[in-house]
DNA sequence: TATTGTTATACTCTATAACTATA
DNA sequence: TATAGTTATAGAGTATAACAATA
């Protein structure tokens, strides 16, 4: 419909507005677009291996394991052997790593100063509103860790 | 406030979790993230200098002469000379670019499949709060152009 | 001399294809 | 033989520095 198209116009606009202070963000944490991408997909405890990172990335495996490469060397990410298959490796968060995952999750979230700005009442009706949007994931995604979960699928 | 953070997060994570679809849709006519910014910036009777397009682009001039090469290459800006100043050149959208900045407007503005999906009340809603949005450029800029302007500043 | 834009060059990120080691 | 990951290589996109033309 058209209310549809207005409402994700409207979305769309003010994110561009403010996409630059977010690529901000993540290049004041040293991070390019695909670190940031690799770190939410990635967890101390949930062991991710090359193929699944390169398929969540929607980037060719080869890709992946260059992005790892770039990661391990900060020490934000540990390659470790699948305890099965030998072939396998996989991909958890050093603790940096978590430590820089909650910066840019922190970073990233900060809201624009013109909406802080915002009347109390605007804000409320902006938060009801928000809240019937489709469901997605959250974008601060803290990890859904079923507790039996296989290491790799 | 924590109501700004809440909405910002939603709307964040609304994006993200639709970003891949606005990138394929620019991906799918051909152009890159940096064409598309270019284009947003252009148009057939405003032209702007190889400067401005680099400083609107964030980008180094010497990216800037790239990114026009590779659009003009396209056919779908072209450079002209400046009526005064015979160091600077002015790029205009051709014919053909105007068309394909108007389609890469209309794939970018189509609203996600489930956006769609939603009750009338709840988009009603969703309008209504979107409009409480701090003000910000219209995404489809439609070349905001005051009649009296010098070429270029 | 200062400024505009381009060219020369190098570095990052991404992909395809060939390769290694397991299974 | 098939699969997981890496390495070799090439290409797009971005930046810095040197350059040419013009102011």
């Amino acid at each position: 419909t058209e209310m549809a198209r207005e409402v994700w116009q409207e979305v769309l606009g003010y994110f561009f507005a403010h996409r630059e202070r977010t690529v901000e963000a993540v290049q004041a944490l040293g991070l390019t677009p695909g670190h940031m991408k690799s770190l939410f997909e990635l967890d101390p405890d949930d062991p991710r291996s090359m193929g699944e990172i390169a398929e969540a990335l929607a980037c060719d495996a080869s890709n992946a394991t260059w992005m790892v490469d770039r990661l391990e060397e900060r020490g934000l990410v540990e390659r470790r052997p699948h305890p099965t298959d030998r072939r396998v490796k996989t991909v958890v968060l050093t603790p940096e790593g978590v430590i820089v995952k909650q910066q840019m999750i922190d970073a990233l979230g900060r809201p624009p100063d013109d909406l802080v700005a915002l009347d109390r009442a605007h804000l409320e009706a902006l938060r009801a509103a928000v809240r019937l949007l489709p469901a997605h994931p959250p974008f601060s995604a803290p990890s859904p860790r079923p507790i039996s979960k296989r290491a790799v699928s």
